[in-house]
RNA sequence: GCGGGAGUGGUGGAACGGCAGACACGCCAGCCUUAGGAGCUGGUGCCGCGAGGCGUGGGGGUUCGAGUCCCCCCUCCCGCACCA
């Protein structure tokens, strides 16, 4: 009381608070979820829909930043489609099967529903952090009964549809634990067993399929939907459609083989008959036992083990030298009766084609480097026009080229090879040797795995009658449920068929003892129709709700990484085709539009993953700068299909970023200004013109997801209101409209700091609140984004000379006056004569010339 | 190896075939502050005192003009069918 004359006042612009986001945004997420905001009404057809759908998680225990990379940008999409009119659904779940629960249950015994559900619960939380607007009330969990029954449901009625078949398959097989082993747990060179580094070795296991291939030719076909050119490409060449024949070659007769058995091939280039020099099996194909000579066994036999410890990567590697064996047998080619030698060789695939391939070393590079490592003859069918036949081979000639010919094929001989080609496949299937066929590289996708962590597979082997067989479970005894109690034997193997309680059961048709599959299905199973459950994730009655199916879908835009640019991608597409043709859904494409996005790798510039330990933590990131400075870093850092390697330099950058902005509008007048006078019009008209310049911008990166030049955008923005804070321009109304305009293009981005300025401006102003997420998304005014005058960039060969200030939309003619008037193009035309003089729609001049003569 | 993508300052990146380096990080200088891992102002591709020259992984080409289009090569990333 005494002593008030030695307190200094508080200056009015200190009580402006701190940007604190660790104090705001846990409360308008808060605020938001009590609003129900961004639940989303599904019913409501007053308004355009959007059904905005990104990748689902897999519920590793941690959210880390590309989990972020991933889902803040796809929020941003959906709090811009909301402020552009549109009903956004935008759900999350959880891909819950899958390995890294099983080896946890392995490492620590828990299991691997509990690891999980654990898992999920914190990933919940993590989430939330993010400030994105999911609608949480649709989320799924693949692990749950409630969802993986209608897996199995699905299955069956693939399976009424011939679309689900058992068939072999070769696997990667640990002969110690008795497991198949993954591609990821097989490690090294030398192909060991992650676990117990026992070599690995390829077995033949009955699996059940999904007829993919049904569908190639379908699949190929992307006519109405908008994905990525590159994706597009991936699947087509994934999907590996081939146009060519069958042809039948058979065995010839030998000391130790019969002969006239029948040896198909398949061939893109039946116009090259007459230049087969030899045959090639696959290693694993059926005849090669019998084909087999005697003193050849042996190394025949060598050959195919070792075939089958290699990859398919390293097998069809062409940077590897060709082996083989030759099986000392003769195949007679049906085009000219001659005898050719049969090979085995591990570049061909049991599982492409027919397993065999006619060799022909003049017109493919396979062959051709087969037949220079062992000697084969060559002999040359397809000549170029024009070519000298001089007899010798110096390399493969595959391309096709106008004019080529057929030489030294018989009556084929002097034919365009087009023309070859078809009376070749012609004369074939009139003789029964031969019909033109189409091939896929596509195998049926194979569904089965010997894990226990996964959907049942809803089949029941009947022991006591072998009529019953195979017996799917009916419909009404659905879900079949995992055992809780299942343990992991140190024999290995697939603890299930251990699981008495699961494997015992009886057989629906004739009520006698029965054995359960023990297959569980591939996690890409769950993954290729989650979006549909989204729709009614608690329907007891199917799987999906057709009328909202034909309400919400096809998914409007779908975001996610690149990695799965092929097979979940593809495997999506499938479903939806086989769905439909059951009438189940009605959609044959699942997602209208694709983005994928790059993938952000630890700091070691690899893949982010736990046992790397190069794993960034969000969390940390969120408590020190807050969710709205780590979303706009990640969408900051590049274009977002890049991704990139992690690094949190820069962080810095947008979250001083952000503090100018809480500076600019929470404290206009505060003061920064050098004390320089400003012309307040002018002023004011700088602010509304780079507010609106920015508007325009911002709105044409929404539509293609550049991110990172919205935010940049902002950053001139902002930079310029900087430029007048504190000048009696911060007063105008045209200031006003400027960061009103701000805030609104920074709401998708940063929605937390956005609604709290708003909602601070609101309350300044005595208006009542409203959420700045359920504003309309402004239009810029085109009055206001058109320059005044500009600086016409001036070459002179090319090279920059000058820039010459002018009004815009100059005719040409006067446009060159003003140039040619300046002094640095006169000084640069000393001593040249003008060629011409090219005009880039008034925005550039290049003058050409060369030395006067 | 095959298929797809990407290489631009010290760093992340920007740029309808038309002013290369927007916007940031970092660094340098200055201002402000009792203080700063705070804030503000200015500078910053390389060479050169300068005029100017050189510059988008390397080499060729198309064009009045190329980071951008075409051909060859190098490096890195993604996928290759049981990781998801």
């Amino acid at each position: 009381m005494t002593a008030s004359t030695d307190i200094t006042p508080v200056p009015e612009r200190d009580r402006v608070p701190r940007y604190e986001p660790t104090e705001i945004e846990p409360h308008w997420q808060q605020r938001w979820d009590e609003l129900g905001l961004y639940r989303t009404d599904l019913s409501d057809t007053s308004r355009p829909r959007y059904y905005l759908l990104t990748m689902y998680p897999y519920p590793s225990g941690d959210l880390h930043i590309g989990h972020w990379y991933i889902c803040t940008p796809t929020d941003a999409i959906a709090r811009f489609r909301r402020m552009n009119g549109d009903n956004v659904f935008f759900p999350i779940g959880f891909d819950a099967f899958g390995l890294p629960a099983e080896n946890a249950a392995i490492k620590s015994g828990i299991h691997p529903a509990v690891w999980t559900m654990r898992n999920v619960e914190n990933m919940r939380r993590q989430f939330r952090t993010m400030g994105a607007t999911f609608d949480w009330d649709s989320e799924v969990v693949t692990c749950l009964p409630d969802y993986y029954r209608w897996n199995q449901w699905i299955f069956l009625r693939f399976l009424e549809n011939d679309l689900a078949y058992r068939r072999m398959s070769a696997v990667d097989w640990c002969p110690k634990d008795q497991v198949v082993l993954a591609r990821e747990q097989v490690e090294g060179a030398d192909r060991v067993c992650w676990r117990c580094g026992t070599p690995v070795v390829k077995r033949d296991l009955e699996h059940w399929s999904f007829r993919i291939t049904k569908y190639a030719d379908e699949l190929l076909d992307f006519t109405g939907i908008d994905w990525p050119e590159p994706i597009r490409q991936m699947q087509t060449n994934w999907i590996g459609r081939s146009e060519g024949a069958e042809v039948v070659f058979t065995t010839a007769p030998s000391d130790h083989h019969a002969g006239g058995e029948e040896l198909r091939v398949f061939t893109t280039r039946p116009d090259t008959l007459f230049g087969a020099t030899f045959m090639v099996l696959a290693p694993e194909h059926p005849l090669v036992a019998s084909l087999t000579a005697p003193e050849r066994r042996a190394e025949v036999e060598a050959y195919i083990e070792a075939a089958r410890r290699r990859t398919e990567i390293e097998r069809l590697s062409t940077s590897r030298e060709k082996s083989g064996v030759s099986l000392g047998a003769d195949a007679i080619n049906p085009v000219n009766g001659e005898r050719i030698p049969i090979w085995i060789a591990d570049y061909v695939l049991s599982g492409y084609g027919t397993g065999a391939i006619m060799a022909v070393p003049a017109h493919d590079e396979r062959d051709f480097e087969f037949a220079k490592v062992f000697g084969l003859p060559i002999v040359r069918v397809i000549a170029p026009e024009g070519a000298a036949d001089d007899g010798i081979v110096a390399e493969a000639f595959v391309a096709h080229t106008p004019g080529e010919r057929l030489v030294n094929s018989g009556p084929y001989s002097g034919m365009p090879a087009d023309e070859g080609f078809r009376a070749i496949v012609t004369d074939l299937e009139a003789r029964g040797q031969g019909t033109a066929t189409v091939t896929y590289r596509l195998r049926d996708w194979l569904v089965s795995r010997q894990r226990p962590w996964g959907t049942p597979i809803p089949i029941i082997y009947c022991e006591a009658d072998p009529s019953c067989g195979i017996v799917p479970v009916p419909d009404d005894q659905l879900p079949v449920l995992l055992p809780d109690d299942f343990r992991y034997s140190p024999e290995g193997g697939n603890p299930l068929e251990q699981t008495e309680s699961f494997v015992r059961t009886t057989c629906p048709r004739c009520g006698g003892p029965g054995r359960r599959e023990t297959d569980t299905m591939d996690t890409f199973v769950d993954s290729s129709w989650y979006w549909w459950r989204y729709l009614a994730p608690d329907k007891l009655d199917g799987p999906i709700d057709r009328a909202l199916d034909d309400a919400w879908c096809p998914v409007d835009q779908y975001t996610g990484g690149a990695e799965h640019a092929v097979m979940h991608l593809l495997y999506s597409r499938f479903f939806a085709k086989a769905l439909a043709d059951l009438d189940i859904v009605t959609e044959r494409e699942p997602f209208q539009r694709l983005f994928n996005q790059g993938q952000i790798l630890g700091a070691d510039g690899e893949r982010m993953s736990k046992s790397r330990g190069n794993v960034q933590d969000p969390d940390e990131l969120v408590s020190r700068y807050g969710a709205d400075s780590v979303r706009l870093f990640l969408m900051f850092m590049g274009p977002w299909d890049q991704g990139g390697p992690w690094s949190p330099t820069g962080i810095e950058g947008v979250h001083r970023f952000l503090r100018r902005v809480w500076a600019v509008v929470l404290d206009p007048t505060g003061s920064e200004s050098d004390g320089s006078t400003v012309d307040v019009a002018d002023g004011e008209r700088q602010v509304r013109v780079a507010a609106h310049r920015a508007l325009q911008g911002v709105t044409e990166d929404h539509a293609g997801f550049r991110w990172n030049t919205i935010v940049a955008k902002l950053m001139e923005l902002t930079n310029t209101l900087m430029r007048f804070r504190g000048t009696p321009v911060a007063g105008t109304s045209g200031w006003d409209e400027a960061t009103d305009l701000l805030l609104l293009m920074l709401a998708p981005e940063a929605p937390h700091i956005a609604e709290e300025l708003w909602a601070r401006r609101l309350e300044a102003a005595g208006e009542p609140w409203r959420s700045i997420h359920t504003q309309a998304w402004p239009a810029f005014d085109p009055a206001l984004v058109v320059a005044e005058t500009i600086e016409l960039p001036v070459q002179i060969n090319g090279k920059l000379r000058d820039l010459v200030p002018m009004a815009p939309g100059l005719p040409q003619d006067e446009i060159e006056q003003l140039v040619m008037a300046r002094p640095k193009v006169q000084a640069n035309l000393e001593g040249m004569s003008v060629v011409k003089v090219v005009h880039v729609g008034g925005r550039l001049v290049n003058i050409v010339v060369r030395p006067a003569s």
